[in-house]
DNA sequence: TTAACTGCAAATCTTTTGCACAATC
DNA sequence: GATTGTGCAAAAGATTTGCAGTTAA
């Protein structure tokens, strides 16, 4: 594969960004410094990255995809109040036990999505009263 | 809620069912019986289905949504080879127990998806060698 | 009778793709 | 110089929506 300058950016924006952006966003944002950076392009270049294992999509049903930078292995919330995407970090150990434990398949890879409130939108809810 | 013909037609189909089907599925397979049906009725209840809990809709990246009735508790393993869903039976208290433990936030649902091999496809892949 | 539901078609939203040009090796 | 990557715009695919007509209560 060779250099390219855009997917570059692309990557250090995942990496750099901890609250899931979209293509769309991530788009936006580096037309800052990259003005005719295309919407196509950072599609295709997003994938690369999820492929060569660089980042990570995250798919919440009826959105739009998020993608995120790999860091230790986690799994996501997704506030029914705010709509927006929150690391979770549950015993991986255990988790890839359950999905080892399910006989007759190879399981590759799993994500787990988890729905309700963020701890945001829970404290504020529990301070509303 | 008033009764629908319709309605009635469409949950019956995905009760039904084992496969997993689409919108789009569904709706061909109703049309036999019901051949004035249009994918936006059919889009349209699927989505008061689920909101009222009698079937529950199943995601996978990049593909269209898949609707499954709600019978006991289980996941889904998606295909990489012949793209078909396939439910998993895992220890449905010790995912809880995962999820519950997840600090700060309010957790209402959780879905798992596993990637990899079928059942069928691992058979068949293990007999070729 | 009236409010909910449907069919149809158009609109919306996300993502992919074809093509001519630009950048990398 | 060959080939990969990009910008742009158009296309594709999934889903929603507006509206006029139909149907259940």
């Amino acid at each position: 594969m060779r250099y390219s300058h855009q997917r570059e950016l692309i990557l250090r924006e995942v990496l750099g960004r901890t609250d899931h952006p979209t293509a769309e966003q991530i788009c936006t944002s580096l037309r800052a410094e990259c003005p005719r950076l295309s919407l196509g392009t950072v599609y295709r270049d997003l994938n690369t990255l999820v492929e060569i294992g660089k980042i990570r999509r995250v798919s919440i049903p009826g959105e739009a995809d998020r993608f995120d930078g790999v860091q230790a292995c986690h799994q996501h919330l997704w506030c029914r109040k705010c709509h927006r995407v929150q690391n979770l970090y549950m015993p991986q150990e255990r988790l890839q036990e359950l999905v080892d434990g399910c006989p007759d398949i190879k399981a590759e890879d799993y994500t787990m999505t988890v729905f309700g409130l963020c701890s945001d939108c829970l404290a504020a809810e529990q301070s509303e009263g």
